[in-house]
Order: structure tokens, then sequence, then C-alpha cells
DNA sequence: TAAAGGATAACATGTTTATGCGGTTGCATT
DNA sequence: AATGCAACCGCATAAACATGTTATCCTTTA
């Protein structure tokens, strides 16, 4: 039996789905609220499977509440409601915990799917949804960093650079002479074409070298 | 009619999975392949609405095919067969361009539901994927660090000390004193309880100031 | 076996940075 | 009128840094 708690400000969808969801073999609506008042008592106190959470609703919005559900519970599933894929709010819902995605016109019996595939670990999502997911995942990442082969010395020179110590300290920590030191970093230098300290600790940064 | 290509080194699954496809209602393998070696030319020979594609194969593995795919083929819907729900081949997929990831365990229905999935734009996940690849997303976020309230001239400033600037060439840039800019850093090292310049640097990307 | 390259180290020289102190101006709030 | 604050500027000093050259020891590679 998946339990379930709704969280939807309008009436009619809020006894839709109540009715659609009790009125299936399996589900069982503990209940429904109309807003996010007290989302981490009233979770708290069900302990539902699966909530559903609709996104646009006043005063506390479906995302916040979604951040005070996770800040007391890892597990419970939250599929969040919309009427709109807009990219903001998927990313925003992601980013937070959410564990789906789908649009409120899904219809009934892929509804029901869904919240059984959350419970067992999935991440439903409507398929306009699920591209949008992708293309964050593939856009933001590609920028596979140049391999500038630092070697294993150097690496290591280097992010205690970005740590920032000094020569003297890295010179401590590594138990060798600051010359030595004053060596690394100026090789390091040429293989990231910089020359300061900084420009190095930059360069590490937005090459993912570290 | 779902038309597909398969790329599977094993005979057996090879085999298997044309004879499952065919067998159903609506789609069609058009040609199996052991190897990516020319995966190009065979893509755009068949033009297929959807690829299964085994990530586990000698040679050009999956990934490596899935990528000389996209680079002449944006459309075709790229679903990977794996064994394992091993976390850098996820990742390595999914930011590859890839519509889905699903275990070869997967029951026959189900797998013919996801390829269904695939082609209308979803992104078919196995549950322990699903569950992977949203962990990824929130793990990388998002947080904006604090807010150490520089001031407008300090944060220009900073801006200029991560793009590796030297005091005097900020100075030139600002049109302002050597000392004046000396100023706005020791300020900025107080807000940021730093005290040097690589340290700011890297609080600056740290807290994504810039 | 010779060449290449990483890790180590020293010395010298000049530049840049960090930090202390002091100050003026102009604007907005009190 | 007084206060606070951002932006501006100057001087002085010590520490840290950047650069060059040279050299030894060792391992990997051609």
């Amino acid at each position: 039996m998946t339990k379930l708690l709704i969280y939807e400000d309008n009436p009619q969808l809020r006894e839709g789905l109540t009715m659609l969801i009790n009125g299936s073999e399996g589900f069982e609506v503990l209940a429904c609220f109309k807003n996010c008042n007290n989302v981490i008592e009233e979770v708290g106190a069900w302990k539902p499977d699966v909530i559903l959470m609709d996104i646009d609703m006043p005063g506390i919005n479906g995302i916040e509440g979604l951040k005070k559900i996770r800040q007391v519970n890892d597990e419970v599933k939250v599929l969040m409601l919309t009427v709109f894929d807009d990219n903001k709010n998927v990313f925003q819902a992601i980013s937070s915990g959410a564990n789906g995605y789908v649009l409120k016109k899904t219809p009934p019996t892929k509804l029901l799917e869904y919240i059984k595939e959350a419970q067992s670990g999935g991440a439903p999502m409507t398929a306009s949804i699920a591209t949008q997911v992708l293309k964050m995942f593939s856009s933001m990442n590609n920028e596979k960093g140049e391999d500038y082969n630092l070697s294993d010395r150097e690496k290591q020179v280097l992010q205690f650079l970005v740590e920032g110590y000094s020569y003297k300290m890295i010179a401590n920590e590594m138990f060798i002479a600051i010359d030595t030191v004053r060596s690394h970093i100026k090789k390091i230098y040429e293989k990231l074409h910089v020359n300061s300290k900084s420009e190095a600790v930059a360069k590490a940064f937005k090459d993912k070298l570290v």
C-alpha cells in the first residue's frame, strides 16, 4: 500500500487527485493540505511514502516546501506537480532533492505509474522535462579541462597554492627546500601558461584541476 | 513503427534482443552490429529512431560510440545498456548525450516501454540509476556563498585580481593610483577573512563571487 | 647506453605584495 | 552640524614572489 500526502492549493484538483488515488488499488491518500505552512509537522506525523507537491502555491511554494521537508527527511519521495515545464523551476526542484517532476496534465493512469516509480527509487518525469534535465547535464560539464600533464609533485604543489599556502609553508608541508618549491612552481607556470600565483589558482579552478 | 539499431558484442543477447523487438507490435530492428567501428556510416545509412548501445564492448566502447554518433546526429535517441550501474559510466554517458540508461536485466516488457519513452523525448532509466543522477545533480549545487557585502568598487578590484592583474595593471585599468588599489584590496581581505591575493582568488571561485 | 625528464637544491636579483600609518573629498543619514 | 562611509591618495618597510642560472641524483625511455 502506497501512502501519500497531497499539497495543492486548488480545491478541484485536490479533490480530483484524492478521488483518483483512493479509487485505485494499492494507493491511499492519508491527507491533503492547501499550503506548506506546517509541512514538517505533517510529514513527521503521517509518515507517507510519497508526497505530491504542487509547485505553484501562494505563500510557501512547492520548492520551499520541498526544502523544508528535506531538512528533516531524506527518505520520503517527493513528486513535483506543475503546469509549466519551466526551466528554472526544474533545476531548482531537482537540486533541492525532488524525486520526480510531472506536469499536471499527465493522464491518470500515467500518474499512478509515476507514483509507483518514484516510490521504488526511480525518477519519473514528463518527457519534456527529462529532456531539459539531460540538456542541463550535458551542457554544464563537457568542457573537459585540458590536461596540462603536471607531474605528481607539481599537482601537489598546485594544490597547496590553491589552499593559500606560501612557499615557505609548502616547503614545510612537503619536507623540501623552499628553492625546490620555487622550481616546481616555475614549471607549473610554464605548463599552465601563467606567471603568477593567483593566475595559477584561477586556472586551477576554471579547468577543474582541483 | 519504431526503427532500431542494436550495438551489442554478445551474440546471444544480440539475438535475444532482436527477436524480442521484432516480435513486438510497432517495433523493427533494422540491423545489429557487434562493434562501433563504422557507427557513423551505419547510423547515417539506416536512419533509426532509437539505438540500443551496449556500454561494455571491446574496442570502441559504448560511450565512445555514443560520442561518435553525437558528432553527426543529435536527433536519434540512444539508450545505453549495461550490466553495472557504475557511477562513472552513468555520468559519462549522460553528459555525452545519452537519452536513457537501463540495466540489461530489465524485463522485456519494461524494455519496450523504455524504448517508446526514449523515442518520445523521455529519459528512461532504471531506478537505481535515476537515483544516482538526482544525487549528482543535487550534490553539484547551487547554494550561493555568503554575502561579504563588498562595495561596488571592491567587487571590480576582486574581479581584476581573479583575472590575474597586478596592482599596477588594476590601477591603470581603473584610472586610480596604485595606493588606492592597495586600500581596496586591504579592505577586501578584511571582508573575506584572507590575507593574500591567491586566497582571495580561491575564495572568489569557491563562493561564486565571480 | 645515451638521452630525457622529474625531483631535489643553491644563489642572485629585481619586482610585487602585505601591512602599517597617515590623509582629503563628497555624499547620505542622523 | 556631526557622523559614517566609500573612494581616493601618499609614504615606508618587510616579506613574499618571479626569474634566471647551475647542478646533482635518479628513473624511464628511445
